[in-house]
DNA sequence: CGGCAAACCTGCGAGC
DNA sequence: TGCTCGCAGGTTTGCC
């Protein structure tokens, strides 16, 4: 599921309640996510944490001796806090950060197809989950020109290119939609043929988007601004994704012509889109 | 190197 | 009600 801004959402939930904790104790009740978790998980025990932080859709959380928990949600993990000795594990639950003050960060996870790190920082930048990442979305680093030179000789498509997390972190396949949506740019458009003005467009839309999103959980943060909420997925109406046949909103093709909102499939993943707007 | 399909898993809704 | 099928927001691997 998460994407950019629902894993921001997590951080941004999470961080009043973690922030300079100790950390009890770690749990798993498996082996393994996608890959086994780490063996010296152990070794947390007794560290404070001292902040968490997002790159691309990793959850960082950094302890003292250099320390980082890295946790990424895959597709369907969900982070709950609890503040409740007697709450009882539901199915799923496979990885629990436990600390001092009675606080517990649940790790949900039905397709475990997340994942869970322990690097130290002076390593973290070697591993092979993030040294080939590309800028932040919302950073200065990601332009209008960056993109362009990043995309020159591509021959794949715009979209697949923004899902590439070497060329931009973060971005999922709806937030990639959503996007590309606004900017009025076609899919399937090849990333190498795009002028340099629609690419300074379509960053500024890009940085719209999830800027939007982000205040949209952070609006749902309040619903679990009391322990015990799950953080990860947020309500969030989608302009395209999801949207077949609707007429798209601020458009004015004719609907009953177009068919509205379309569904084609890009290397195995949905895409949707308007054909009237978006060329 | 670039591009693409497949693989990793469970859950859910649609259709019969 | 219950079965099967198709589909799901991510990343990695392996094959051309």
């Amino acid at each position: 599921m998460p994407e950019l801004p629902e894993v921001e959402t997590v951080v941004r939930g999470l961080s009043p309640f973690i922030t300079g904790q100790i950390v009890q104790d770690i749990v798993t009740n498996r082996p393994d996510l996608r890959i086994p978790f780490p063996e010296n998980l152990k070794d947390l025990q007794g560290k404070t944490v001292l902040n968490i932080k997002r790159r691309a859709k990793y959850i960082l959380i950094s302890f003292e001796n250099s320390f980082v928990l890295c946790l990424h949600l895959g597709m369907s993990g969900t982070i709950r806090l609890s503040g409740n000795n007697s709450e009882s594990l539901q199915k799923h639950d496979h990885f629990l950060m436990i600390l001092q003050n009675g606080t517990k960060v649940i790790f949900n996870d039905p397709r475990r197809f997340g994942m869970v790190l322990l690097l130290k920082e002076e390593d973290f930048s070697f591993h092979p989950s993030f040294k080939n990442l590309g800028p932040e979305p919302l950073s200065p680093d990601f332009s209008g020109s960056y993109l362009y030179a990043s995309c020159k000789g591509k021959t794949s498509s715009i979209k697949q290119a923004l899902l590439d997390q070497r060329v931009v972190s973060g971005l999922g396949n709806i937030y990639v939609c959503e996007a590309l949506f606004k900017a009025g740019i076609h899919p399937k458009r090849k990333a190498g043929n795009i002028a340099l003005k629609r690419m300074e467009k379509l960053v500024e839309d890009i940085r719209q988007t999830l800027e939007k999103a982000i205040k949209a959980g952070g609006s749902s943060l309040k619903d679990y601004a009391h322990v015990d909420g799950s953080l990860g997925y947020f309500q969030h109406q989608f302009q395209v994704y999801d949207q077949e046949g609707r007429a798209c909103p601020g458009c004015t093709c004719d609907t009953l012509k177009t068919g509205g909102v379309q569904r084609i499939v890009q290397s195995g993943r949905s895409t949707f889109f308007c054909p009237e707007k978006q060329n």
